[in-house]
DNA sequence: TATTGTTATACTCTATAACTATA
DNA sequence: TATAGTTATAGAGTATAACAATA
């Protein structure tokens, strides 16, 4: 079930507190003031950094190796809409730390693919709590309805991050 | 209240949908599923360039001084989270194109006060729209409900990333 | 001495352009 | 010719260290 077939009912119904106070906020001024919070937001939880020290972009093609399985530079470079020379950086600086591999393509030979290792896997499990730490010590403090809020607009973020 | 005396659980009488699809996700997974989903979409929106191709951290300067008034360079970095040389920076490129004012503090003399000018105010005015467009579309396509989750998560998230 | 701000310098991430290898 | 990927190079943003001026 996703947020489209069945969406969250509006004004009458939402908790009280942060749902229903900004409802009628037009799509114009609330994109203004979510972009501020967004980069704000994110600022804050980049500046936790992990012991490892990877890039946003290189946790990104880690997860998404993860979840989708081995891709090629290319694929990877467009599913990141970096350019195909960040890209390469990217994953070599994952390869040279052994948490992805890379290896020729069974039938393109200009290919690559790119896939993530057992330690990039572990590497995932491991730090993702160190790196929301920060973030979920946060989420923890807010009340179940603000909470509630934030995993629904997850959801909804994720979706126009895909448009 | 925090995270050890209240668990992340949600209250069982929240609404159905979107706030409620999710409801009983802890903090912990939320994070990380939150920080993807934020990072993917703060880099969406930052794609999305001006013309002044102003970095986030200058647009936010003149966004927090046209909201709370001239503030010294020192007292920027600190709410920026930035290292003073790079909100030297960050102003002088700001009052390099007439956006920011750099003058004496009245007692200190050690102290630069800076504050947004009036071509700073017509460019938050005049550019909001254009650099939240791609922002904007998306939330317009999107149902009332699920934009309500955002206007409602917007608020949630800006007392995250001030705490 | 401590603090504010600047300069010097280096690092990371990204981009474009030019190149190699393969299709 | 066209595409996949790499290398070379440059630009933007940030950081630390050293320094200047002021409190």
């Amino acid at each position: 079930m996703n947020a489209r077939t069945v969406p969250a009912q509006v004004d009458p119904s939402l908790p009280k507190g942060a749902g229903g106070r900004q409802a009628r906020q037009g799509a114009a001024t609330l994109a203004a003031d979510l972009r501020v919070a967004l980069l704000r937001c994110t600022r804050r939880i980049r500046a936790e950094k992990s012991d490892l020290e990877l890039s946003d972009t290189q946790y990104s093609v880690l997860s998404v190796l993860d979840r989708i399985g081995p891709l090629t530079l290319r694929e990877l470079a467009d599913h990141e809409r970096v350019q195909p020379p960040s890209m390469t950086r990217a994953v070599n600086g994952l390869a040279d730390r052994g948490l992805a591999t890379r290896s020729d393509h069974p039938v393109d030979g200009r290919q690559v693919l790119v896939a993530v290792s057992e330690a990039g896997r572990a590497e995932l499990r491991e730090t993702r709590r160190r790196r929301d730490a920060w973030l979920a010590r946060r989420l923890a403090e807010l009340d179940p309805a603000d909470r509630a809020v934030l995993a629904a607009a997850k959801d909804v973020l994720s979706r126009i991050a895909d448009s």
